[in-house]
RNA sequence: GCUGGUGUGGCUCAGGGGUAGAGCAGCGCACUCGUAAUGCGCAGGCCGUCGGUUCGAAUCCGACCACCAGCUCCA
């Protein structure tokens, strides 16, 4: 008999060669069911693998990651089979699970069209009826290239030649359609009951534009009907939640074919931006920060100096001025390091927390702009910590601590990453050590979770990124920490010690909104453009109901406003009925109805845009509550 | 930057070789109204830009620009 320990720590025995799906079934008909892959021993497999030896078993189901990403791929497979029965031309690149679906990229003479997008998914659904088993079989190299060679397979060949001299080679076949696949799939296509394909696009051979393009078709797949449908209300609502379509309704920003990438702010959406930055202002004045502005073009030799020139330039803007170089700044550490640098700074001094709200331009391909979330220019929340080298943990942690207030006060949570040294960068391996520990360290210290990505720091150092989550989970990238030791060598900054010799400071660099415009993009879709009161552009809209109620109304008006409340007044000449839904569609927080009622007893009728009618409140009490709503920034 | 798509009044969109239309918004008038659209009227567009084909182009062709969906990249 074999011993099958599972999850729980219990162990079973089964006759030698019993399947992971006779295990699964044996333990629950519900798992029997519901199970799509199995783990032996930690190692991923089908439910059709044979325990011949004692081992630890573990099953996944599509509530697992680990069952969904096989479900998905195994969809991908699907697809790919569907396109091979319409398009025998077609063929194939890769095809893996991703994030909320799948691809499946296609080599076709022509790009797919959204009618033969839906005959492919009419295929598919046909082979998901037809119930397939998925089997998995083994083969040398020489047969996997002999097999896809003869079937005119040259990228399935490509990636053949560049697996590991000792990498087991298995192929998948359910009906007549076989695949180059390490698996592990589900027992078979009937499994795949809720299907969608979403969308076709270009995408490079390998993602790298010297190949050839393909053609990617993307879905999505899961076990019901109904999980289907709500992931793509999700999907819809996230469309209707779009920053550039709530940015123009509520009159926030704008961006034009005279500046691509370069937003315009209209007053909406610059009080929007005050009040983040004003928030910004107070709460860094506390921690310790002093705010520096440094220009916006610098001259050349700095750039070069700071490395830029050499790291950044693909990304710079230039000019000359009196026949010099200049460039318009990209980060703006360099300036704030001049600040620095401008007197001499005891260790005594130490921390400088110099922060800066900078605007910055950076060349960014002409396909990749998209609203505010990626613009040619931002501005970054920036600030620059000039410390001692003993000073670097607590920091750090007072960095952390900030970020992770900040977003609270929005209703985020946030992932972490640590990043580390990538090719192209400066500096010895020691420092990037020493740093990167020093991050490690602080987050150890701080006691948070995190995830390491190998390779993605700046060129000048190691990063912790904050990856905050919206209400739809999408995650932003927004808050950094990066540490610098190579900035304040190239610059020879110092500062003196205790011993009255000279001395290198440690640099940090951090953001935490990240861009100040991209924030508040995150921001508008998060909240689908009803700010809280404390944000609204507009947090009270007075509606007098007919003419003969303007004055009374004014009066309200002007109280709310020496309140310090942004109210404004609706004079039209509309039913209040009018009124109101356009108030709704503005999503102002409170709308006040001004009637006889209202003016014989000097109160307002209060509607809140979520709440409905709210009653009749006077109008000391009205303010109250707004001002307490603002002062505790409540969500 | 690359692939595919789109570009008509402030917005949403119809039209399509003979010189432009609707709804909403705006303006005017009437209604003086109680928690998501009152009625009537008026005005507003060299149909993204430039070039070509044509007796004639918003319409067909080409280039460019911008936007959208992706690729790649990043705050």
């Amino acid at each position: 008999m074999v011993k099958v320990t599972l999850k729980d720590g219990s162990v079973r025995e089964y006759p030698p060669g019993t399947t992971c799906a006779a295990v699964a079934g044996e333990i629950s008909p519900r798992l029997g069911r519901e199970a799509l892959v199995a783990a032996v021993d930690g190692r991923l497999v089908d439910l059709g693998y044979p325990l011949e030896h004692d081992a630890a078993v573990q099953f996944f189901t599509f509530d697992d990651p680990e069952g969904r990403q096989a479900f998905r791929h195994s969809t991908a497979h699907v697809l790919a089979q569907a396109v091979k029965k319409v398009f025998p031309e077609a063929r194939l690149a890769i095809g893996p699970a991703i994030a909320g679906g799948f691809y499946y990229d296609f080599d076709v003479p022509r790009p797919f069209t959204p009618e033969q997008l839906a005959k492919i998914q009419a295929e598919m659904e046909k082979i998901v009826k037809e119930d397939l088993p998925f089997n998995r079989f083994e083969v040398t190299r020489r047969e996997a290239l002999d097999r896809f060679g003869a079937a005119g397979e040259t990228y399935k060949e490509e990636l053949i030649n560049d697996l590991p001299e000792d990498a087991v080679i298995s192929c998948y076949q359910q009906g007549d359609f076989t695949d180059l696949c390490a698996g592990p799939h589900v027992p078979s296509t009937g499994r795949l009951k809720a299907v969608k394909l979403t969308g076709v696009a270009g995408a490079y051979w390998r993602g790298s534009e010297k190949n050839k393009m393909l053609q990617r078709i993307y879905g999505t797949a899961f076990p019901k009907k109904s999980q289907l449908e709500e992931h793509l209300f999700r999907i819809e609502e996230a469309k209707r939640r779009d920053h550039r379509k709530l940015g123009a309704e509520l009159d926030l920003f704008s961006i034009q074919e005279e500046g691509p990438g370069f937003p315009f702010f209209h007053p909406k959406g610059m009080v929007l931006r005050n009040e983040l930055e004003q928030f910004w202002r107070d709460e860094h004045r506390m921690r310790g920060y002093q705010e520096i502005r440094t220009p916006i073009i610098l001259n050349r030799a700095l750039w070069e100096r700071s490395g830029h020139w050499e790291h950044y330039r693909e990304n710079m803007y230039f000019t000359r001025i009196d026949e010099a170089d200049y460039a318009v700044k990209p980060m703006n550490c360099p300036g704030g390091i001049l600040v620095y640098r401008s007197h001499l700074h005891s260790y005594r001094d130490l921390p400088v927390r110099l922060a800066e709200l900078g605007l910055v331009h950076r060349h960014e391909l002409s396909g990749v702009l998209h609203g505010l979330m990626r613009v040619r220019c931002f501005t970054q929340d920036d600030a620059h910590i000039f410390m001692l080298p003993a000073q670097i943990r607590e920091e750090i942690i007072g960095v952390i601590d900030l970020v992770d207030y900040f977003y609270g006060v929005f209703g985020f949570n946030y992932k972490v990453e640590l990043s580390t040294r990538p090719e192209n960068s400066m500096g010895s391996d020691e420092i990037w050590d020493t740093a990167t520990a020093a991050l490690e360290e602080a987050l150890q210290a701080r006691g948070m979770d995190y995830k390491v990505n190998e390779g993605d720091g700046a060129f000048y150092g190691p990063k912790i990124d904050f990856h905050l989550e919206d209400c739809l989970g999408r995650t932003w990238q927004c808050g950094t920490i990066q540490l610098d030791f190579l900035m304040p060598e190239k610059f020879d900054l110092t500062y003196v010690g205790e011993d009255g010799q000279k001395h290198r400071p440690v640099m940090i660099h951090r953001v935490v909104f990240g861009s100040i415009e991209r924030f508040i993009g995150i921001l508008t879709e998060h909240f689908a453009g009803a700010f809280p009161v404390w944000l609204a552009p507009v947090q009270v809209k007075v509606l007098p109901i007919a003419g003969r109620h303007l004055d009374y109304a004014r009066e309200v008006g002007r109280r709310l406003e020496a309140g310090g409340i942004r109210v404004e007044l609706d004079e039209r000449n509309e039913k209040v009925n009018y009124k109101i839904r356009e108030a709704q569609a503005q999503k102002i927080p409170y709308m006040l109805v001004i009637g006889d009622r209202e003016a014989a007893s000097g109160a307002v009728s209060v509607r809140h845009r979520s709440g409905g009618d709210l009653g009749s409140f006077s109008v000391d009490d009205f303010l109250a509550r707004v001002q307490e709503e603002i002062r505790s920034k409540a969500l």
